[in-house]
DNA sequence: GTTCCGCATGAATCGATAG
DNA sequence: ACTATCGATTCATGCGGAA
């Protein structure tokens, strides 16, 4: 397996990728205003101009068969939800792109706080977008039990966690996927339950390590090549490496790029670098 | 307490209402495809120019400081979603309303079925608009104990999963919670799992009465005025009734008005009824 | 009266078939 | 070709009947 990170800004480091390349994209950008330091906190009402020629070139490099899954929510501006959100979805559809679903990833620790008018924020987009009908997806590599699939299914991820067995390197859900068949499975709904990671170390991230892995097992398979333009400090390239992908993650900021590295390489697994 | 139920359709029926005089409006309209008895089946590409006269005449009669909770979905077109829900949101703000959250409903026992390329979807939207900021809110009316909402540990979620939501606010909101005061109360969050109703009787309401129970307690107090355009079997109705509302339901389909009063009687309160 | 099991029932979606 | 209709798929829920 190989990861790739990339030292710079996607707005330039994406024209270096071919063509059709990349099976999935799965990327949380920085939200309007945040991040001010790395983009230069862009404004909520310049947000689509300046993702717009992002989407482009990842529509580029994504395969005809791949996904590219958006992880974002709107940011309240004078009381209101901005618009921002919407207006992308909009406009990424002029560029060719198809809005085939909106899964929703349900934060049960959302962040806490009281206000008069509004309560806490406890969900966000996960915006699914294709470049034709005929996208790969495997269905089963996500399966649950029945009844109620978030909580054993956290359950057994997180002893997959424990267990850091050297036979996970190229298929390693097929044994999960094998331990549950003769069980009673049911197939996951558009509604994700995930606690945030909280505790972490130097970074703000709060993506949890679970959600790119449900993506990358759903939309791709294992030597398949998952691509993070907005990496922050690794989460998804970590994921994709444990699930036997390889990885193209993009980075602005130069202490992020290092802790990517520290974290990938905490794996024991290779990893070949390149800027 | 008075409640009326209209016989009509709301396009022309809204007109006969004074300006300023709802407090909330919260309702379901029929998607995009379905209900086609009732309103004609409007198709997706419609959806938005049959609605927005209708968003007009709402923004009229209700008060400054009330609020309009619209539960909508967009539907599966051509493998896309459907984009008329986003352009809604825009075409009102443009209106002069104020977006001001989006609530989410996770819906526990979602519709089955299977298919090579999306979920079984889960959730539907619960769109906020406020003409004004200072909208009225009261959070305490909503507080649960901690845990139901907020704070559990991935231990605790296949516990709280299992439950069946009994809403243990469910009625007589007011002295349970004077009663539960200085004890470990949280405010909740904008994600509301509650399961649709089936198997009910002659009437397939999905629309649970704790939905419409939940915001008329949040947005309204014992004798403000409650407006659903689209009333159905008067899940609103009776929901703003037994909180001590008033309600006017506006409902296009008779056997529906009839099945409404029904419903209304049974629960044993006072009720006028007018066309 | 409890608990447990069986069964009908959905704001669904796709693909095939028919006009 | 494009649109309308229909069958197949699937699972949480709440009811009724049975133990």
């Amino acid at each position: 397996m190989e990861s790739r990170i990339i030292l710079g800004d996607c707005r330039e480091k994406l024209a270096g990728l071919p063509a059709d390349s990349i099976d999935l994209i799965v990327t949380s950008p920085p939200y309007a205003d945040s991040r001010a330091r790395t983009y230069g906190g862009i404004r909520p009402d310049d947000y689509v101009a300046w993702f717009l020629p992002i989407a482009a070139e990842l529509r580029r490099v994504l395969k005809p068969s791949g996904t590219f899954i958006l992880n974002i929510k709107e940011k309240v501006v004078a009381g209101e939800r901005h618009v921002y959100v919407l207006e992308l979805i909009l406009e990424m559809r002029r560029q060719g792109w198809l809005w085939t679903e909106e899964f929703i990833w349900h934060k049960r620790n959302c962040y806490p706080g009281k206000w008069p008018n509004r309560f806490r924020d406890a969900w966000e987009r996960l915006l699914q977008f294709n470049k034709t009908k005929s996208f790969t997806m495997n269905q089963e590599a996500v399966m649950v039990p029945m009844g109620d699939w978030a909580g054993p299914r956290l359950k057994n991820l997180s002893a997959t966690d424990r267990r850091r067995d050297p036979s996970r390197v190229g298929s390693g859900f097929g044994k999960n996927v094998s331990r549950w068949v003769g069980r009673e499975l049911a197939y996951p709904t558009n509604v994700l339950h995930l606690a945030t990671e909280t505790g972490n170390r130097n970074h703000s991230a709060v993506f949890p390590k679970e959600l790119p892995a449900w993506f990358i097992r759903l939309f791709t398979r294992a030597g398949d090549w998952v691509l993070d333009p907005f990496l922050g400090s690794g989460t998804t390239a970590v994921a994709a490496l444990e699930l036997g992908r390889n990885c193209i993650g993009i980075e602005v900021l130069e202490e992020n790029v290092a802790l990517a590295k520290q974290n990938l390489t905490s794996i024991q697994l290779p990893l070949l670098e390149s800027k």
